[in-house]
DNA sequence: CTCTTTTCCCGCCACT
DNA sequence: TAAGTGGCGGGAAAAG
């Protein structure tokens, strides 16, 4: 795997080393950006709040670059999962990015004049983007077809039977295809956001809002948004049972071997299930179950790193290191730093 | 950091 | 024949 340095969470605080920050897309700056931000009646609440949340930051670490514009059909008052919020009606003109919201999107997706909108908007619009189901309203207004985009888990199956053009890629947490964006659920819209931003304003700034919102810099792509220990739907029975026993045993011997006595297979044959089932491998997935149990720990910063690896099942604290790097891309050190920042 | 040992994992093939 | 199973070998990666 490649090391990143850059990954790490606390950005060096003298502003100049290394890396792209001038965006390359917009040319010679003048003004703020102009990101525009589609919602519509039933829209989620976190999907707006995240990425709306990302930008306000960034706007505070390198004021006057951008300009937020949460944008509706109607204008006006909007409903969402929670509640009302002010919105302004929707503009094309000067708009560098448009990000379509998720949420209820049956309604949204028949609305004419709204898919018009956004296939408009996405000839004039240097880059368009969305967060959860906001991906059908894209694949609608037909700027999916033929390229790859991701969704919330649980709609990427609908996604790709309603348009079967798109290569729905539903393991990432988000997906950029050309100029065109998408994102998982809820908060993978924060991760997109960021990785506009990084595309905007550098790694740096990036790096800088991540900490500020304490969640870490994903790499592009390659993340299961699923999590394992809340996975209780497994395609499989005996997988199903060996997970279990897994996330009750974690301080115990989960060799593969053992795994495959668990399902009452053979190690050969259990893999082989395992992989079909799950997508990944026994020991990776072991892996990332223990990071996974780890980490809320970790980030407590109740216990020591070496008090608290034992308690998932890893040797000592540099195993756990070692996993965190695998699975996260992050030390454990350096997340428990990111969550101090605040306090 | 390097070297050695152990574990993982997947193609291949034989046996139900 | 088709489909599920299990052992073997060895390259790759992790652990020691």
């Amino acid at each position: 795997m490649a090391r990143s340095p850059a990954l790490a969470l606390v950005p060096p605080r003298s502003s100049e080393p290394n890396g792209q920050r001038r965006n390359p897309g917009a040319g010679q700056r003048r003004g703020p950006l102009r990101i525009g931000v589609l919602v519509y009646p039933g829209f989620d609440l976190l999907d707006l709040s995240g990425p709306l949340e990302a930008f306000f930051w960034a706007e505070h670490h390198a004021p006057g670059s951008y300009e937020l514009r949460v944008m509706s059909p109607s204008g006006g008052l909007v409903e969402s999962s929670a509640l009302r919020i002010e919105t302004q009606p929707l503009v094309t003109d000067k708009l560098d990015t448009l990000i379509v919201i998720g949420g209820r999107v049956e309604r949204a997706v028949r609305d004419e004049s709204l898919i018009a909108y956004v296939r408009a908007s996405s000839r004039h619009a240097r880059r368009v983007a969305s967060v959860c189901t906001g991906a059908f309203v894209l694949a609608e207004a037909g700027l999916l077809e033929g390229k790859s985009a991701t969704t919330h888990w649980y709609a990427t199956d609908r996604l790709q039977t309603a348009y079967p053009g798109v290569r729905v890629r539903g393991e990432d947490i988000y997906v950029k295809d050309g100029n065109v964006w998408s994102s998982a659920g809820i908060s993978a819209g924060i991760d997109l956001s960021l990785a506009l931003i990084e595309e905007d304003l550098g790694r740096d700034v990036a790096l800088a809002i991540a900490r500020m919102m304490v969640v870490y810099l994903r790499r592009p792509g390659g993340q299961p948004q699923r999590s394992l220990l809340l996975q209780h739907d497994a395609p499989c029975d005996a997988i199903q049972r060996v997970l279990s026993h897994a996330r009750e045993h974690l301080q115990t011997d989960l060799s593969v071997e053992r795994l495959a006595a668990v399902a009452h297979l053979s190690v050969r044959q259990f893999s082989r299930v395992f992989r079909s089932a799950t997508g990944s491998s026994p020991a990776k997935t072991i892996e990332r179950l223990r990071v996974e149990s780890a980490r809320p720990q970790v980030e407590a910063g109740r216990l020591t790193l070496e008090e608290i690896a034992p308690t998932v099942g890893f040797k000592d604290a540099s195993q756990m290191r070692a996993s965190f790097m695998r699975v996260l891309g992050v030390t454990p050190q350096a997340l428990r730093r990111a969550v101090r920042v605040l306090e």
